[in-house]
DNA sequence: GCCGATGTGGAAAGCGCTTTCCACACGCTA
DNA sequence: TAGCGTGTGGAAAGCGCTTTCCACATCGGC
């Protein structure tokens, strides 16, 4: 069934040149080749169908045109919006995208960079969320070392490695805004939900929004870990509610916990924001519609997977740091205190 | 700064074997390699830091290890939770993903059906939703045919072509079903939006709905086309507001144009479900804790995904359809009909 | 009219693997 | 002991390209 393939001798000897002639034609070549030649051989291919077998190309040229693009879950809003933005570069750039998720496990970080080296990628594009695990760090910046000692070009969202790329989210900038805007509501008494402890995204995010407290004067957070997922926010707010805190208002270190944690404060019979004020961060798209609208800190996501893209296609000889400020977005999630808080 | 790659034959020199038993050994063969030799050869490529190349190997083998999955827009939750699903699957048996987005456009989806024959793509999952343009489907069909000739399988999720495995979400039924229980809350008059002709997807969906209302005795309904987003199900409901249709109850062809829908309607000062009710299409995750929860048709998107993979990557000989039907889950967003609908 | 410079075509040597052959050494049976 | 199957190692022929050489014209300047 498999039938073979139009291989570039045949077209050549279709169009009765040389293999290397045929070459030059159909593929970039710098060399010349006259008109009535040129013809011919474009012809034959177009009249026997030729396709390029693109691992032949790979092997003679030694680099193919794959760019990776790593992250933790595509069905994660986050992740997609990036992923969105680094697919439209890649794509406008004639590259192919080679998606390889790792499911938070930084030892699947590491196999798929070794992967994407062995497919001797162009380029790869990590957005995953840095943890901070010194053995599975220090294995990675192996990897990374040996892609880029090959000649292909690693950027990383969020990761501030030392020596690549990096677009970097102003998380704790963008933490710290929020603070500063939630306190000027009127809030004291806060609560966060604060995702894994082990992940530097959640960490920044938490100590920016520390900081903010403190300059304003505000009482030190109550602080509940968990999954960086709508279940984690869901399960935190439970815990919260529970712990009986006083807190007036609740930042959750991103939109999806958010969510979770207003399903969680809906069921105990809470409204938002009369009863209690909620934030999340991000500003992921498919969230912009809510009623009451989610206050929170927007992230340029499909830009930041763009900058990503650009910036390890286009080569420049020195690491380059792209940030991306997150802006404060206060929508009706947030209100001035009314109420005794979570009690 | 590129600094050359271990290849097998420095592999095979530093053990003291030939290029074939380094290669038998570090590769699955059917040949055997007495346990000294295995041993020496393996010790020498974890020495060396030995990495197959992989654009060799799929040429010597004529195959490789990727699997595509072309999509129309990552971002759209819709494509990322199928994505999810193939990803895993495909990762499970080791193989690598190579996402293409097509941003609706059918000739770029003949495109990367194209690249991806050239990179010998052992399988293709197409997740786009098919357009109605003959002249796009015939390419297509005839790129795949050229892909499927050439020994890889490819699979779509909802594009019932000819001849090629599918999953074939209950659009159709699913929509009748939802037509029903809203009949059934007491709704005489509809509104739906329903997407761009020219899909599919969108008019299996209106058509089912249409069936369903049929069979309940209800008025045809009041049908506006637009855009498959967010922004689209905006427009589309502003639309429907100026036409005073006096709709009780407003069906939107999936869920994110559900949601651009609400908030039109919430700008126009109308209450959801008191004024008007709502209803969607998917049960997008993101959008579960919706309040008030999003009426819906579920589809279990991953699991989609999955079913897709395994059909692909599992060699059967004749072509394959498998159903991933729709359920009905009512939420807040309908309730009976109470006003005087849209006026 | 000679000489280098330039422009164009082809032969062939790889790129790093897989996989057929072939060779050889055993261990059997007859 | 001859003869044969079987298990294991190696030589070498590809897989389908790119790219270096080399050969040969042609052309302009003097």
């Amino acid at each position: 069934m498999t039938s073979r393939q139009v291989t570039l001798v045949e077209v050549a000897k279709h169009a009765g040149v040389s293999l290397a002639t045929a070459s030059r034609v159909l593929n970039g070549s710098t060399r010349q080749v006259s008109d009535e030649l040129r013809e011919r051989v474009v012809g034959s291919a177009r009249r026997l169908g030729y396709l390029p077998n693109a691992s032949a190309q790979a092997l003679a040229r030694n680099s193919s045109v794959l760019v990776g693009l790593v992250v933790h879950d595509i069905a994660d809003p986050y992740f997609s919006s990036i992923a969105a933005g680094v697919t439209r570069i890649a794509e406008e750039a004639g590259l192919v995208v080679v998606l390889g998720t790792t499911g938070r496990d930084p030892g699947r970080e590491v196999e798929l960079l070794h992967t994407l080296r062995a497919h001797r990628a162009r380029a790869v594009v990590i957005a995953g969320t840095r943890t901070t695990d010194r053995a599975a760090a220090s294995r990675l910046a192996d990897e990374i070392a040996a892609f880029t000692t090959q000649g292909g070009r690693v950027a990383a969202v969020s990761q501030a490695k030392l020596g690549i790329d990096t677009v970097v989210p102003g998380n704790r900038a963008g933490a710290r805004a929020l603070a500063t805007e939630l306190t000027a509501l009127g809030h004291r008494r806060f609560a966060v939900l604060a995702g894994p402890q082990d992940l530097v995204v959640a960490r920044d995010r938490l100590a920016g929004f520390r900081a903010g407290l403190a300059e304003a004067g505000a009482a030190e957070p109550f602080v509940v870990h968990g999954d960086f997922t709508r279940d984690g926010g869901h399960a935190a707010a439970r815990e919260l509610l529970t712990a009986g805190t006083g807190a007036t208002c609740v930042f959750a270190v991103n939109d999806v916990m958010a969510m979770g944690a207003m399903a969680a404060l809906r069921e105990h019979g809470l409204r938002v924001p009369e009863d209690v004020s909620i934030a999340g961060f991000d500003d992921i798209p498919t969230l912009r519609d809510l009623a009451p609208g989610l206050s929170t800190v927007r992230l340029p996501l499909e830009e930041m997977g763009e900058r990503a893209a650009r910036l390890v296609l286009d080569d420049h000889p020195t690491a380059r740091t792209v940030r991306a400020p997150g802006e404060v977005v206060l929508r009706a999630s947030t209100s001035s205190p009314s109420g005794t808080g979570l009690r």
